[in-house]
DNA sequence: GATGAATGAGCATTCATTCAT
DNA sequence: GATGAATGAATGCTCATTCAT
């Protein structure tokens, strides 16, 4: 499917660096017949972050983001720590939606980005959720959210940086310890 | 001057999604100008790197890394935890040259990208050198050490994303007591 | 058609010295447009060359050669008179492709040139032909076989030189009677 | 020397597709250091050409060219042939030269090539010359002077295309007996 | 649902040339 | 006698997009 050749695509290159072309190659199409589906390179990307959103933040956070924040607000330390470790180990088994994500949020720190304000609400909206699931739990709820926010993308951006080479879920386990204890 | 000049937009935009003709504007020279300096986009960038490094880490690991790893096996955890903090409060002050390695680093991440082999091993070394000054001093050197740069970058990349607005320097230091106890 | 309009452009000026964009002048496109259909400027010089061979060689030489090396060792000395002075009469109503392979003949004399294999098998091509038509007609074969093409190409360029001023077809009845004496 | 140095870069692209830097390069010199002696392309490529005319031409037709048109008027066959043979072996001998005027002439077929006159007259003078020399002792003199100078230059084409893989003396010596005849 | 044709804009790079030194 | 700096113009090529089919 289309988006999902983008995924590699735009992971490698970024928005600005990746072209159609390369796009309609991988899917044995044309590139005006990828832009009969996607009107322009820019609703592409749209497509495509709302596509992996859709498929991926589905199964673990389901639950709870349906309940809406109470939902937070009620969680367990244990339980989060659950559906954290069960995150990590996701992101673990899709390197390439890592990369795709890992790419696009460094980029979207550009202002004029078209995931610009995506990226930066989004960054927002997870601290500010953790940070109520953590309320009356540890002593500052915001800087422990920020800094478990911190700790998964900085040790998923080395495991990338590093070739995969360690093991990710289980230095996260080491790591959420620390930060909850 | 060209070098300068070059920061902001290859952060903005990274390696290919920056022109010559930007940096060229704004250092007011025209596009072969720019040319008759550094051969080619890819000599640029290269450039660009090998000057921030030379400008920055002087400063404050200099002394260790002219004595080689000798230097670093003999550093005490304080000592280290002072030269980490002078690291993170040096990096606050130029925001624009965080931005710019938060982008190559990831944009390298892409085997083809020109700084990949760069990024690649200098992920490693630092990883590697951070270990040897940890070792005896705490249970697991590598996993510290990995865990020391996730959690700069990672706080770095959210701090920028979040706009600066939280104290970058103060969650660091709250960390790294977490990391090293 | 642009193959048309790129013959006596590239005659003019050869491979290295013709701009895409003189072409799409001369047929009122743009410079994207000719690359549309032909993908690079190298790949436009091979369709030029791949189409006047297909148009040009085919009248007079047809049947012998899809007879193959048959019909050239059965050919008697005077049809390969009426052959040849066929083609140099034909060559003197299109100057401009004469011009065309002249600049281009010349210019593959470089290793690098992008037609350079191709008119380096073509000429020994010719010869061996002509010498397998030849044998056992004349003495020496191979030596006459080279004198002949020698001739043609020689004449035709001093024809070209001298504005066409003299009769080339008349001059080379002269001389391949000389030749084959 | 400079002119040395562009002989066989002129030769190889001709003056269209021949650089200045190329020149430059091999002879361990800027380009403004070039243009510092040659005010322009344009004047080097006449410089190259004069230069080879003054070494080169003088020679074996130096008594005859300064006896004028007489000295040709005078000359038997024998001498003619002498001399003819003489030119073939020292062009034998410096292949790259043949090549630079192999390349030449066939570009200023081009009317708004910088050294177009030249040729064309060249190539006028030589024939008018050599008819002169044939006069009252072959048939047609211009057909004859005409089927030399085609002879000649196409021999030595064939001879730079098939890698010198013949002996172009010897062949060229046969010719002109038969031409002579 | 998809394509071929075509284009305007932009890109990195090359080139001949000028000028101050 | 020769160079570094700098540039306007041009080159081959890529790109996103439009349009007719």
């Amino acid at each position: 499917m289309i988006l999902d050749a983008a995924v590699p695509i735009i992971g490698d290159r970024g928005y600005y660096g990746f072209s159609i072309k390369e796009v309609a190659e991988r899917c044995g199409l044309s590139v005006p017949g990828i832009l009969h589906h996607f009107s322009s390179k820019e609703a592409l990307l749209h497509a495509v972050i709302k596509d992996r959103e859709e498929r991926d933040s589905e199964a673990i956070w389901k639950d709870v983001v349906h309940e809406g924040l109470a939902g937070f607000a009620a969680m367990s330390l244990e339980d989060l720590k659950l559906r954290l470790h069960a995150t990590v180990l996701r992101n673990t088994k899709q390197p390439e939606i890592l990369r795709l994500f890992s790419m696009l949020r460094t980029e979207a720190l550009y202002p004029q980005h078209p995931a610009h304000d995506y990226f930066h609400n989004r960054a927002a909206v997870a601290i500010e959720v953790l940070a109520l699931a953590l309320t009356r739990k540890v002593a500052s709820p915001t800087s422990v959210a920020r800094q478990i926010m911190a700790t998964i993308t900085g040790l998923e951006n080395i495991w990338l940086e590093q070739s995969m080479e360690f093991d990710l879920v289980e230095e996260w386990d080491r790591m959420i310890e620390m930060l909850l204890a």
